[in-house]
DNA sequence: TTAGCTGCAAATACTTTGCACTGGG
DNA sequence: CCCAGTGCAAAGTATTTGCAGCTAA
């Protein structure tokens, strides 16, 4: 689906603030932080005015906060496959794996849990070091 | 072990201000925010020696930090087995839980892997909704 | 005794709020 | 046209730093 449309679709207009912001995350594929996102997108763009658009944007599910070891919230292009992210402890790199074993893991805490009625939402990482650090 | 011996063995001395933070860890059995912390603790200690325990005991080993959805940062006390968290999204609660299903998974993501070596650690935890906000 | 800790104050960093103006539809 | 969205300023909250005095060992 195109940009503007996307916007749209989440019940958004579609200004040049917001098209550019989906549009750097879109070209990152990566999850980032505030830091990242305000440097990569135009000068002009307020600090307040991309929280704001993050916020916006979260609650309508057009983009993930992925929250990782001790770092600020990153954000990410929410998609379908839902997947998950391995963290490199040295430089900081991020790469993104999928899996489904998990699930078998939740209905198996579910079933022994004497407190808990159901599960919706998980969160999954990994944190090792990546080829280049190990070096 | 004692929590005298505990402290003194990660290389610190044993003021009273550590002595009843460790202590209190180990009361609460759930993993605390700053907030809950400092207001756990006696009223003559200031925030700011919590924020020095805490980052000291990280650094040791004795504490860990957990990370969950949108909050700040919380800590428990280390321990052998690694345990994973279970929260309410309504209420907050947090129940513990077991795994080791995600070992494997582990490995098989690191086989896949093209860019990353090794993995040293993991966060899994899971969201749902407790029995009593299920009502 | 003395180096590691603590408390207080102040600096810094991060995030949210208020409000008048702008621009998308 | 007109209201959602933006920028700027300012407030609010969280965390870190500097330093003088205290205390565990």
């Amino acid at each position: 689906m195109d940009v503007l449309t996307r916007i749209r679709a989440a019940g958004f207009r579609a200004t040049k603030q917001r098209i550019e912001l989906v549009r750097f995350l879109e070209k990152t594929k990566r999850p980032l932080d505030m830091q990242d996102i305000v440097k990569g997108l135009s000068r002009s763009t307020d600090m307040v005015t991309v929280y704001r658009m993050l916020a916006a944007f979260k609650r309508a599910g057009l983009v993930r906060e992925v929250n990782l070891r001790g770092e600020h919230p990153r954000y990410e292009l929410e998609d379908e496959c839902d997947h998950h992210h391995i963290v490199c402890t040295d430089c900081g790199r991020v790469e993104d794996f999928t899996d489904t074993a998990h699930e078998s893991i939740e209905k198996k805490v579910l079933a022994k849990s004497k407190s808990f009625k159901s599960v919706t939402g998980h969160s999954f990482d990994l944190y090792g070091v990546c080829k280049t650090c190990a070096k």
